[in-house]
DNA sequence: ACTCCACTAGATAGATCGCTCTAGCGGGAA
DNA sequence: TTCCCGCTAGAGCGATCTATCTAGTGGAGT
């Protein structure tokens, strides 16, 4: 049967995709077992929890894959304000590949379920804290005070998401250009500020 | 009966909280109605388009109402720079004092329609487009050239609408926070190239 | 008084929702 | 072989979804 995937692996993809591009309320689980060529049952058996573990599978597995894209861009990187410019830029990509259907993979799920369903937020929450670690690490690294590299790492999140919303909605890579060059200016300027 | 508001206007009003907390999928037409305290035939004879008008109208009506928000704040402050920060705190304000559920009126459906819904994702759009055009009508009239006015509107209601992600998901200003003091600063640099 | 129509009121249709159920398949261990 | 069990497979349950349907109400216009 050629490169297989694991029916689980097959299924966590296909949610994955559906939650990003249709949100979490709006895709169906039969649509879920349609898209990954899956048997019903099947999800029922490797997810138990039902919609709820499925979406929070989805939501750490995502997270963690784009945890590790954003370091490999700033590994590539040869400085943070390169990086930064570099992963906006890449995503702006991403959008005009994917015809605007993939950004952020759980801006969607956040949104939806922050004020719904408690056990879903929290692993939104967890991840979205993984990332800012993660940057604020980096700017720490560059030079900048830890206060300092939390702050901007903040904006920086925050610019990138909301950049996601407005490129989705009006079918246009200029919002993310525009969020990329304030976040570049805003590290530079704080690495200048330190040097 | 006392001060009574029309039918449609609890309609359209219940409906713009629910699709604000819930998104536009996650809402059920039934639980409109009864929010509304309106009988549920009431609804398709003031919407006869159904749930896509409905949501079409909350998109326009609370997009026209946080516009008007913003020129109320923006006209209220001593210059643009005040103005940004007043919204961002604003903003920060409204969060905490509804629990992190109202934050801005159309992301979810944004989001949730970008890929599904033409009809809303135009809608959406131009809500957007309004209050960009707005955002950047103010900066120029602040001395900022119309295209770096633009690049400004752009990178200000991204970081305005990431924070709102990030904030309900993390259940705190701090994004918020970050992001205002990121725009806000950004306007000021552009203001002291100007002058 | 009578008509007319905007509106209220809710039962109900047909489809789809998340989820549970039983049955059967297939390969490794005894 | 015989048993076992992870997994496949899909029918079907009760609930809920959007939308349509008919019936009834109330007030303005003539």
């Amino acid at each position: 049967m050629g490169a297989m995937t694991s029916t689980k692996d097959r299924i966590l993809y296909a949610s994955a995709e559906l939650f990003r591009r249709k949100g979490y309320t709006g895709t169906g689980l039969k649509e879920v077992t349609t898209q990954a060529q899956a048997p019903f049952g099947s999800l029922y058996h490797h997810f138990p929890g039902g919609k709820e573990q499925l979406g929070e599978d989805v939501i750490r597995v995502s997270g963690a894959f784009f945890l590790q894209l954003f370091v490999f861009i700033a590994d590539e990187a040869p400085d943070v304000v390169t990086a930064v410019q570099d992963f906006f830029r890449g995503a702006g990509e991403t959008l005009v590949a994917t015809d605007y259907e993939d950004a952020c993979p759980i801006a969607v799920i956040a949104l939806e379920v922050a004020s719904t369903n408690e056990t879903l937020r929290v692993a939104t929450a967890d991840v979205f804290t993984s990332w800012l670690d993660e940057a604020a690490t980096r700017f720490v690294a560059a030079g900048i005070p830890a206060a300092r590299a939390r702050e901007l790492a903040l904006s920086f999140l925050s610019a990138l998401e909301g950049a996601f919303i407005l490129c989705r909605a009006l079918r246009s890579t200029e919002p993310m250009a525009a969020a990329g060059a304030a976040a570049a200016s805003e590290v530079r300027a704080a690495l200048t500020t330190v040097a």
